[in-house]
DNA sequence: GTCTATACTCTGATAGAC
DNA sequence: GTCTATCAGAGTATAGAC
């Protein structure tokens, strides 16, 4: 239950609250599985309300995968302008992409999957996700050229580390919380690569003083 | 598109031509973004034969399920019976799982989703998952007790494995072909785990002379 | 085991009053 | 911006002939 913080949401517009009662909806009944009286029902308006705040069910899929993707984004650049190198680097981003899947409010574990990820509508997020791909096949391609990390096929490396994202969105509704999960998941990683494992104790201070 | 090997499938029976098909649409439309004429379509029958082989929707996504569980918990015991130590039995065991990912005609990419894993029908199955998270854990526990693994928190661990097999599905359909990918990801996340990574060589030696 | 026909519910979306 | 009313289509499942 850790992560998905009900309540105090008194304040969020009709808006917002559509699109946090969908992406929880979503994630436990599936996009097709929900219906826009579902959502509604939530939010607690009457179903035809809904098409005051989004054009069609398919945009509030779209919206909630454009921010996360967004914020995703930012974090990437901004870890990368602070440097440090590939393994500090990597492992900041980790923390903060396992922190943000734990804490934020919305339900993302329906966002990437074949059935939203695929619906037509959606190109430019499609876009942004190969922009987010892209970035981190950077950092590990430029960690195996510097000779820190070992040499293995980056497209698998990049896709071992969504696996670890999406399943940090799962664990984080409904199972036990994983204390200091966020650490924990970025040093796994940061370690499994490392041609040197012995060096993972001065990366984390490295990253640690460098901020969240 | 790996694994899911079209054609060659003259010889099936309606009833697992009907879960063949169903596995496929469930990936890709989710659950219930899947109708029962979706099915029969696929299949070519029309939809109320279905209900000649299975009672309901939901029994064609319990037997899709039952039938993965049920091979992964037996691999897990066979590799567990021919022993050679944790490190040796984590590795089997995933080189394992992940071939069977890939290589399975069935897409089983939705299953552990909650829209399925959640269904009020399938208690049953949640056992077998139970079972088999416990197995995992266990050979996890072990390692750590001797000293062969790092001391980390076993759940977390495990979970972090079982997103690695779930990649392996998503992945081995309509993705590029990872090369070797079972050797890869075993070898990755053993290595990850060992306290003396130099070990690893040694553990593949070992597990490829215990046979797949 | 497969078919046609059908019961009855739920779906996303629109029209128009307030 | 929210409501009631409504539409046309698609949903699961059953009955009964062959």
């Amino acid at each position: 239950m850790a992560g998905i913080s009900r309540g105090s949401e008194g304040t969020w517009s009709t808006r917002d609250l559509i699109l946090l009662e969908a992406s929880r909806l979503f994630a436990t009944r599936g996009f097709r599985g929900t219906s826009t009286r579902d959502i509604c029902a939530a939010v607690g308006i009457r179903q035809p309300s809904l098409y005051s705040h989004f054009a069609s069910k398919q945009s509030i899929a779209e919206e909630l995968l454009r921010r996360d993707l967004t914020l995703a984004i930012e974090a990437l650049e901004r870890v990368h302008r602070d440097g440090g190198g590939p393994a500090v680097e990597l492992y900041r981003y980790l923390r903060w992409e396992i922190t943000y899947d734990i804490e934020d409010p919305f339900d993302k574990r329906a966002l990437y999957n074949a059935e939203i990820l695929e619906l037509p509508e959606l190109d430019s997020c499609r876009n942004l996700l190969e922009t987010c791909s892209a970035q981190i096949e950077a950092v590990l391609r430029q960690g195996i050229a510097t000779g820190d990390f070992i040499d293995l096929d980056v497209v698998f490396l990049r896709r071992t580390i969504d696996a670890i994202s999406i399943e940090a969105m799962r664990g984080s509704v409904d199972q036990t919380p994983i204390v200091d999960q966020p650490d924990l998941a970025a040093t796994l990683v940061t370690r499994a690569l490392l041609r040197d494992t012995a060096r993972i104790d001065a990366v984390r201070r490295e990253a640690h003083a460098r901020g969240l």
